[in-house]
DNA sequence: AGCAATTGAGTTGTACACAACTAGTATGCG
DNA sequence: CGCATACTAGTTGTGTACAACTCAATTGCT
């Protein structure tokens, strides 16, 4: 009996995660962002400063992907880096003049690629249900497991 | 109004395949492979020879993708890769004895994993049903702009 | 105070993933 | 037949991601 990656949930969400970055490029490409410096944007317009420990939580990426995407956003000249003060370990990021700015183009962009899904409001939060259990479930599997020995 | 990147599904989605990524790494590195190289054992183990187009088909992947991991499954042994005589801009991939014999102990490892996440068969069958639903409309969407403008 | 353990950020190496491109092959059309 | 066109793989460059590691700063414990 066979098992093609067709017949695997797992394998969906690979295919519809990739998809979404392909819908989601070609609008971000005039921002001059790629989405996962997007998200990172998205924080940052909500709460500025924020230190690399923070944005790595919100955005559950680890060091070793932020730090080189903080460093291509300050390149860009939308953000800045600067040691803490109060604690000389953490990095404290902050939006530029110009990062800020960005926000006016930006922040109505998730709506208007979204609307061109032709997905509804009921759809979508079905969507996002569906994905934050699964989320949940991983989390619990890890949180029992460790990122160790699996199955 | 403030947008943060857990207020939207298509986030969500990234999060989860990241994440079915970390939880199948244990296992897989037990068989050697990465999830994507693994993906293209899956569908090999099914229909051997296909060709590099074939399998970008099966898969979703592009040739810049398809190339080194087929020549990194190639170095571990488990494929080979040939001209196709009867046309030669195809290149055929092979399960190697080594390829072939792999799938003793990885056909069940999807199931096997799977289980570990408590998910119900009816809870994995809703996961599929919305990914298929979202890739749907991405599929629809991309036909209609093209891989050009976006909205 | 002194020292071990922990924490926060960064680096290196490996592996996807896509854009843009190249090179060789096959096909279609006059 | 001969040439323009399309097709198949592969290459190069950029940007995630993660593992494993380093290093400096801090915290906890005695």
């Amino acid at each position: 009996m066979g098992v093609l990656p067709d017949d695997l949930a797992c394998f969906a969400v690979h295919v519809a995660a990739r998809e979404l970055d392909n819908a989601y490029r070609p609008a971000l490409r005039e921002l001059g962002l790629t989405y996962p410096q997007y998200m990172t944007m998205l924080v940052l317009w909500e709460r500025d400063p924020q230190t690399v420990k923070e944005l790595g939580a919100a955005l559950r990426f680890d060091s070793g992907t932020l730090s080189p995407l903080l460093k291509r956003l300050e390149a860009a000249g939308f953000v800045t880096r600067e040691r803490s003060t109060t604690d000389e370990r953490s990095v404290l990021v902050r939006l530029t003049t110009r990062g800020r700015k960005l926000e006016e183009r930006g922040k109505d962009l998730v709506a208007k690629v979204f609307r061109t899904f032709h997905y509804s409001d009921r759809d979508a939060e079905h969507l996002h249900e569906e994905m934050r259990k699964l989320v949940a479930a991983l989390d619990d599997r890890a949180a029992t497991f460790g990122r160790g020995a699996g199955g």
